[in-house]
DNA sequence: TGTACATCAGTGAACGCGCGTTCACTGATGTAC
DNA sequence: TGTACATCAGTGAACGCGCGTTCACTGATGTAC
């Protein structure tokens, strides 16, 4: 309790923040290698530990991915929600934003986004994650209900508007990460979300 | 020359077929492991080769997915044609059809799609596969420029006719292949087809 | 305030595994004469 | 048609590698008395 605050060269035997650490360096692992030529030892490695010290923080590897791919969705969320802010009231400006916010998450942080949406979390997610994830599918829903009303997901025309903006929105992502957009992809970002507010846009017919 | 057919059962030492035979293989290989999990050694030994047999038709594991991703889009540009073929001479039922047949082959070859547009196909792509992509990338251009013009890839605006559509049917194949969408994945694709006419149409505000 | 002790969070060695690739080899095939 | 020979397409053993996980361990921490 007496010095929980070192100066940041200090080693101690026991980290403190080990489980913090871990999730930052498996990001930059992952964003370095991909999830292929991810490795658990070499997350330790980089989080100056001994490759066996994460065992004591996540069960396994896929735990630690699992982790990661949570608070990908819960940053995801956060994007979206930052656009909107900056949107103003307008509903349709809101919606756009959320569709711009998803895309822009996908384009910063490009190795993240393909494990949250990869083959490999498919499978027995844990609640916490599957949480975040839904947290994250809110934002759109809530945004395309504000234009459509608020009984939007019991009418099948509603699902339709959710999932032609989802669609919409992810699949610019993927392919803009594939680099197959390749009159966008010299682009920054900024340049590119007139021709985003389009495609969001077109979702919905609006 | 004299008995190239055998009988099916027939075991002889030069294989005679052994480059596609190991091509077939590994598309199995992949849609039952995965990306991940995949190995040229299970793909061998499922030919029913020694492990070392593949480097005598292709120089390494990277030459081998670069070649069934090959394949994946000549089956892809087969497939939106086929759809085609049956859509009549309508230029909308045309630009549909593309889309759809776009979004059939992913749902019936998920993990070739996979690798057909996954990180490890970014990067130096042989020219015949480049090829093949551009082709199945053609038939939706054609299709949208039958509806907008043969000029449609000197404008912008063309330009993102065809973004949107990609993307649109991009993004339901991806989200469907991840079994994001719970409330289609239930439904045999034939029941799915009025749902994803509606989507691509939206892409171009028809 | 001191001391004993349980618990927690590290270490480093060791395990077995499957992998891609290389190598010397051999059997089969095709061709020149 | 027969033979010699080059080339092709397999085999199976061996290589070194990095991986996830387990294990006995030890140092650090927190708590009960």
């Amino acid at each position: 309790m007496t010095d929980r605050e070192e100066g940041a060269g200090q080693r101690r035997y026991h980290h403190g923040e080990l489980r913090e650490a871990l999730l930052a360096a498996a990001e930059m692992e992952l964003s370095e290698k991909g999830e292929d030529g991810f490795s658990l030892r070499s997350t330790a490695k980089r989080a100056g530990v001994s490759h066996a010290a994460p065992a004591h923080h996540f069960k396994d590897v896929t735990a630690l991915l699992q982790g990661l791919a949570q608070r990908g969705f819960e940053r995801l969320t956060a994007t979206m929600k930052e656009e909107q802010a900056e949107a103003g009231d307008d509903a349709e400006a809101l919606y756009v934003a959320s569709g711009v916010g998803y895309i822009r998450f996908a384009a910063e942080n490009p190795a993240l986004f393909q494990l949250m949406f990869g083959a490999r979390s498919s499978h027995d997610k844990p609640t916490e994650l599957a949480k975040a994830g839904d947290a994250s599918f809110s934002v759109l829903v809530n945004a395309v209900a504000r234009l459509r009303g608020a009984d939007l997901l019991k009418t099948e025309e509603g699902w339709r508007d959710v999932a032609a903006a989802w669609m919409m929105v992810h699949g610019y992502a993927h392919l803009a990460i594939g680099g197959k957009v390749g009159w966008l992809t010299g682009q920054s970002f900024d340049r590119q979300r007139p021709v985003i507010a389009d495609l969001v846009r077109r979702a919905l017919r609006l």
